[in-house]
DNA sequence: TTGAAAGCGATACCAC
DNA sequence: GTGGTATCGCTTTCAA
């Protein structure tokens, strides 16, 4: 429990000077160390069982080698998590840790967030959000290179990169499934309109039926909300009381939840799934979509994905700022959206029109 | 974008020595430097938007302020988020950040994530898991404070203090819910014993029996798995074929997910929740146990607390270390576990017995 | 081949 | 009341 070995402690132990201890320790010994002496160094340094003091070398570096996440809920929420995952995963690759600051949905706490982060020095900064939305990017965000996950700068030109998935696309493939297996009479169940991921969903939907020279029923599409209740209720709408001929034969959800609440319609209404009707989920949730009964056909969001595509261009961005501020010239920072595509996934929930639809 | 000020250029504008200019901003002024001079700082570093550099401080006073937290998974699970919220919100007040290093369930990377932390001069350490269980405390540590979250040392006599859940009673209370319902014929689902939450949870349901003298019916204890399918399997075991009169009349799940499952397979079987069959959940899983089809009932776990409690003990023992090291006396830290309880959170998913029965 | 010294940014002691 | 200076641990340049 007593201090760490210093470069000092190695230099007395190896008879040496602290720099020679630091050329050894750094590679560049060769040529400039006598071997003997970089022998003697590498034993003591491992005798002591020596590290360098990294806030030291930050200081010394100006460097901390730490990036900043500010996240608005993606801590305590089940969703999304794997942004961060994805994004520390290529952080640690390159000796970067990530400190990860929640704010729990208080917008005020933002410009906080980031205060703290620069206080610290971080390097660069990322904000990931649970769900897809516009984000206004905090003032003081643009002071050292930066990037969004799941949400995009909400002024005009985009002044922040931004590394978002694709989901109308998502939504038409969805559509596009359901429409292979012969399903026509189709609806599609999502939440509020405030995050645009259920009107992007909704759009692709309406543009899998245009491609194929359909009409879209707008009665059909039903915002209901995001969680197992909103799909039980929106569901029960849509199956109960008409005959079996006015119900749709596919709902496609725009979440996993929502699609647990509809097979629970389904079922109290002594439906089969996929049998009498196809349901298809919306995320690929973890241990949830898998684990149904039946089993959920579903469109995947590239999450860990997201967060590694992010976190490679922020740290892109490091070190070209790091080059620039040395040329003295002005500091960069690509300021793109990248789409990143959803990924189909068939199980169960899915099926062949019932004959005579 | 340009380099943040420092103190030296704080100094140069208001026309007084770096000194001067920590004192003033420190609350040290009074007495020590004319009002005047404190005015001109206060203005010029307000200027400047200057804030002090905290890896110079850290050098400085050696202490990192920053808390040092492994997760075996709990940033990519959706479970238990709010161990690490809940810490973090302690962390923040007391001017601390927390980096967190997630091992993503592979034991052999805690030493590394240890030393990694350890590298960056962390003050403490806090290892929070997904589910109780016992971990093997990584062998660095013990280097500085340390505490374990939702865990605890799996060695006899524990080195690490811990906080975690008091499952025991937990399931005891559950148990005691429905019977306080009329149930007697209460099963019980639960996933393996790979986790001590699942026996623990056991043995409160045993416990409950016990206390009022009625005998325990092993057969109705089933660890199926946790997972909603697990749960739907488990329940049509328990449900399908045999007479009414055979069913049980409360399942207790051990966690909310498998509880859905079992609500998939009353619905499936025609049976109602709760009129036929009493259900319950555990954990209270955040936006599932209240928007399930009814609404669950469940035991919650105090997931925030949980986090807040171990921060703030880790946070003592951190305060508490440095003391002892000016002092040069040997570093403590409790090694004490502290059991938190869980809630009983009362929904529709559970009522009074079927008459009859 | 080696070691001495400067500097990264901030604090605190100690002369003046 | 004020400012010079050592210090935290490390890297890097420059002389010897």
């Amino acid at each position: 429990m007593n201090r760490k070995a210093t470069a000092l402690d190695v230099a007395k132990l190896a008879g040496v000077s602290r720099s020679a201890v630091s050329l050894v320790l750094n590679g560049r010994g060769d040529g400039n160390v006598a071997l003997e002496s970089q022998q003697r160094i590498r034993e003591a340094a491992a005798s002591l069982n020596y590290t360098p003091n990294k806030i030291a070398l930050s200081l010394r570096n100006r460097q901390s080698r730490i990036i900043g996440i500010v996240s608005d809920q993606v801590v305590t929420s089940p969703f999304d998590g794997n942004i961060i995952a994805g994004a520390d995963a290529v952080a640690r690759e390159h000796g970067f840790v990530t400190v990860v600051m929640d704010t729990e949905l208080d917008g005020s706490r933002d410009e906080g967030a980031v205060e703290t982060l620069l206080d610290r020095q971080v390097d660069g900064l990322m904000y990931v959000t649970v769900g897809l939305r516009p984000l206004h990017v905090p003032a003081n965000m643009e002071r050292v290179p930066s990037i969004l996950a799941n949400c995009f700068d909400d002024r005009p030109e985009a002044g922040v990169g931004a590394v978002i998935p694709d989901e109308v696309r998502g939504g038409r493939e969805a559509a596009e499934h359901v429409m292979s297996l012969g399903h026509r009479d189709i609806a599609f169940l999502a939440g509020d309109s405030l995050t645009p991921a259920a009107p992007r969903r909704i759009e692709g939907y309406r543009e899998a039926f245009r491609r194929t020279g359909q009409p879209v029923n707008e009665a059909r599409i039903l915002q209901v909300g995001w969680d197992i209740d909103a799909g039980f209720h929106g569901a029960m709408k849509l199956l109960d009381g008409d005959g079996a001929a006015h119900r749709p034969t596919a709902i496609l959800c725009a979440n996993d939840r929502l699609a647990i609440g509809v097979v629970l319609a389904c079922y109290r209404l002594g439906l089969s799934v996929p049998q009498d009707i196809s349901v298809m989920g919306y995320d690929d949730e973890f241990r949830v979509a898998k684990a149904m009964v039946p089993a959920l056909s579903t469109m995947a969001l590239p999450l860990r994905e997201m967060g590694a595509a992010a976190m490679t261009a922020l740290l892109g961005d490091v070190t070209q700022h790091r080059v620039q501020l040395d040329d003295h010239g002005t500091p960069g920072g690509s300021s793109t959206e990248t789409m990143v595509p959803c990924r189909l996934v068939v199980r169960d929930s899915t099926g062949p029109v019932p004959a005579g639809r």
